[in-house]
DNA sequence: CGCCTTGTACCTAGGTACAAGGCGGTGCCCTAGT
């Protein structure tokens, strides 16, 4: 017997005993036919939030996702459920992203996975009328916000694509802060949307920031962290040079150390996200291409040789410690220069008006106010990166602070609060 | 912002020294021509 009781599904297909907070809204605001915006922390389960209405709904269930390892990744937890999963990407040979869209224009698919570029791709477009969807899901939702307007413009047109999908959409991200949560609504062009906005605070993260002066001073300094933490340990580093340079140093002083960023081939970063999925105790250095989906518990520590360029993208990467809930370490060396690389980004992504003549050309086309204001936003954004680097308060309240979230009060967790001794001890060493 | 490469001056032949300028980070997509 079928049935589409959510609560059946949950127990029956995945063996789960009860929704998670925030889980139910965003399951029944899909059934209900409503857009919905679920921010949702790290392991908070958003997958079961579009998979449950997959299984209790007719028709369709789209899910946008950004990367093709994240869609082989939702692909194999579809079909764990026993959903009828597939995905289109261009890492599959033609006959078989045909064959999959006409099992998907025969209703044999229940669940189908995208790129934003392929929904606009005209390959797709002839398909579009043949689908009948009952759910837009758009997972990494920040992505319209922190990409669409530049790297990968699709994100923009996600708003035009639902309407033609005529479907409701749920977006869901683990990172937003208020106002990139507007941005979402509005590009999606949400309408009475359900919102369900979790907790960003996660009490076994330890906060620092220490000082390095050289490059030289900081391979000491993250030698020094590094060797004696526990567990997995991931650094960041702002480019690939400096990546492989960190990579050289930490081998040199004779530690195990992979490097990992775009640059390198693909059978070469398998193999690096393999080792540090399945290593005891593994080393990556990585630009911030390392990450989405990567989804090991126990890692204790994860060192910023240089600050992200905005503090979701620092949360985001920082928190990839602790999945397990035990104590876990997020430090970021500081020194003079930081945050010049990512004030070169921003000439180069949100580039600032520079001839009379660009001026009134921008005025005249209506996009002067959007242009100025999308760069005034990403320059607040190192803005508050800076702050929480510089703060003589609690940096936990910072961070939560950008993603409005209000915190009173020492949070024993962060080295203002504790001192530095204090979090460095929290972590325990080999 | 800081780095690395490239170019020029130096003056008589291949190095050195320094200035100028470009570049740095994320990924989908699959055209047209080997």
């Amino acid at each position: 017997m079928t049935t589409s009781d959510p609560l059946h599904i949950l127990r029956d297909r995945f063996g789960f005993p009860a929704f998670r907070t925030g889980q139910r809204e965003l399951v029944d605001a899909a059934l209900a036919g409503r857009d919905a915006l679920g921010v949702l922390p790290t392991g908070g389960g958003k997958s079961l939030c579009f998979q449950v209405p997959c299984i209790a709904l007719p028709g369709l269930t789209v899910v946008v996702s950004p990367l093709i390892s994240l869609m082989a990744d939702q692909l194999r937890r579809a079909r764990e459920a026993g959903i009828q999963a597939q995905a289109i990407h261009s890492g599959l040979p033609p006959a078989q992203r045909d064959q999959v869209g006409r099992a998907a224009a025969a209703g044999e698919v229940e669940l189908l996975l995208v790129a934003p570029e392929r929904l606009l791709a005209p390959s797709f477009e002839p398909l579009i009328p043949l689908l009948h969807v009952s759910l837009l899901v758009i997972d990494e939702a920040h992505c319209i916000s922190c990409w669409g307007h530049d790297f990968r413009p699709a994100y923009r047109e996600l708003g035009r694509i639902r309407h033609r999908l005529g479907a409701p959409v749920q977006a869901l991200t683990a990172t937003a802060t208020p106002k990139v949560r507007a941005e979402i609504e509005e590009i999606l062009g949400f309408r009475r949307p359900v919102r369900f906005v979790g907790s960003f605070d996660r009490e076994n993260l330890l906060w620092a920031v220490r000082p390095a002066r050289s490059p030289a001073e900081r391979n000491q300094v993250l030698y020094d962290l590094v060797h004696r933490a526990p567990g997995a340990r991931l650094i960041y580093a702002a480019t690939r040079k400096r990546v492989e340079r960190i990579r050289a140093s930490m081998a040199r002083r004779g530690l195990r150390t992979e490097a990992y960023h775009a640059g390198l081939p693909e059978g070469e970063r398998t193999r690096v996200q393999a080792f540090f999925m399945e290593a005891r105790r593994p080393l990556v250095v990585a630009t911030n291409a390392f990450g989405m989906g990567i989804d090991r518990a126990d890692v204790r520590l994860v060192v910023h040789d240089q600050l992200s360029g905005s503090l979701e993208d620092y949360y985001q990467e920082a928190g990839r410690a602790g999945r397990d809930g035990e104590a876990a370490l997020c430090v970021a060396l500081r020194g003079p220069g930081d945050g010049g690389i990512h004030r070169a980004f921003l000439d180069r992504t949100h580039p600032p008006i520079r001839s009379p003549g660009e001026l009134v050309r921008l005025w005249r086309s209506g996009d002067l106010g959007s242009r100025l204001e999308r760069r005034h936003a990403q320059l607040a954004k190192l803005r508050a990166v800076d702050r929480y680097a510089g703060t003589k308060g609690c940096r936990r309240r910072v961070l939560l602070g950008w993603f409005g979230e209000r915190r009173s009060g020492p949070c024993e967790g962060c080295d203002r609060c504790r001192g530095w001794p204090g979090v460095l001890g929290a972590i325990g060493s080999r």
